[in-house]
DNA sequence: CTCCTTGTAGTAATTTCTATGACAAGAAAA
DNA sequence: TTTTCTTGTCATAGAAATTACTACAAGGAG
């Protein structure tokens, strides 16, 4: 009997998962968190194979939880849930060490091909994850904070850019060309695998870079 | 028996949903649908008494479905199902005229209970939307919310540029022309006084608009 | 000593953004 | 009940930004 675990803050999403993998024959779901803190608490009680895990629940992060967990319990399995499956953000969910990677319009089946998967010593990752990680491998690095991978001018740009400053007035501002402005605004896209001044932005908040 | 339609993109969404409903004694799944075409579709060939609708599928926005429901199918009753509860854009749907308004965050339970009041000529409506409404209203005079003072397109434009969507991808998404796009971006940005994408992603995020 | 990173810049092709002008339908106001 | 305002829709043209390269010198890491 596989033993899993559902983390993902919204219910109706769980108790669905959750009828999905109980109507399973070989496969039973002991324990439900819905928050990071729950999660923590459960874990210490009970015990369990498989740990589905949905990324964007409040609190601590996907990753953050990802890293501890491969602390205080390593041999645990971890497979991660997503809302989009072109967030990038989320790739580093599974360079953090999870096992499996399904983003939320999957279908039951595949979810229960996932767990059976994991369970016996696989992983699962669908083709278009595969792609975007092969892509993305500047993502190596990811564990750095940002002012490591980045240059210091890079970090420069990327910290104006979020304020809502233009290449020109950037490039006056900092003495440079345009021209290089625009280098270093593609070089760190590149780095931090984003794609736009909008992600830029929303970037440089969600890491506190500024506001 | 109660016949209810679900509408999400998010298939793992929509299996727990029906298995939840198809659990209950007195209501079952008639059918699904993955995106708004799907869904017109089903209206064209398939009766049912409810309608469970995600309002942030991809394709049409909830508010338009909510409105072009209301002209070919006026008496089907629409139960909306939106992601985070301070979600202003979606509060918009009720006013097109939905009569349920649920959260994932909703427990299965409670969307049996919806379904069966909706049904029976009611109004399902939690105390925190209620109070959310009241709110947007008590405040008529001074300062008007952003979402009262963007038209709903407007607003629509607002989120996905604030979610790092291009100009051809919103238009394309809401089947209007890129001209089109750029002039409700024109008029939030001065009704809202910013200038730039970046300037409009603060701003949503600084107003829980998205994130 | 060679490879990689960083700071710098240029060019050309696209795309987006800005600034306007238009027009019809519906709502609101006079 | 006209008139005005708002909203949804689209177009066009010039300005600015983004993309996609290429290029090269200086300094470090291996």
């Amino acid at each position: 009997m596989i033993s899993v675990a559902i983390a993902d803050d919204h219910e109706l999403i769980r108790e669905g998962i959750k009828k999905i993998i109980n109507q399973e024959p070989g496969m039973e779901v002991v324990c439900e968190a819905s928050n990071s803190f729950e999660l923590y608490e459960k874990l210490a009680v009970t015990e369990f194979d498989i740990l589905v895990l949905d990324i964007s629940m409040p609190g601590k992060s996907g990753i953050e939880i990802m890293k501890e967990l491969k602390v205080i319990k390593k041999k645990l399995k971890v497979i991660i849930l997503i809302m989009h499956p072109e967030d990038r953000f989320a790739m580093r969910a599974l360079k953090a060490g999870a096992l499996g990677y399904l983003t939320k319009e999957t279908a039951s089946e595949e979810l229960l091909h996932a767990i059976r998967k994991v369970y016996n010593g696989g992983k699962y990752i669908t083709e278009t994850v595969t792609n975007i990680l092969l892509e993305d491998y500047s993502a190596e690095d990811i564990d750095l904070p940002i002012h490591q991978i980045l240059s210091d001018r890079e970090f420069e740009v990327l910290v104006r850019i979020a304020s809502g400053k233009k290449v020109n007035e950037i490039s006056l501002e900092l003495n440079i060309s345009p021209a290089t402005v625009n280098t270093y605004r593609a070089r760190l896209l590149e780095k931090l695998g984003l794609k736009s001044n909008v992600e830029i932005t929303r970037f440089a908040i969600e890491n506190n870079i500024i506001e």
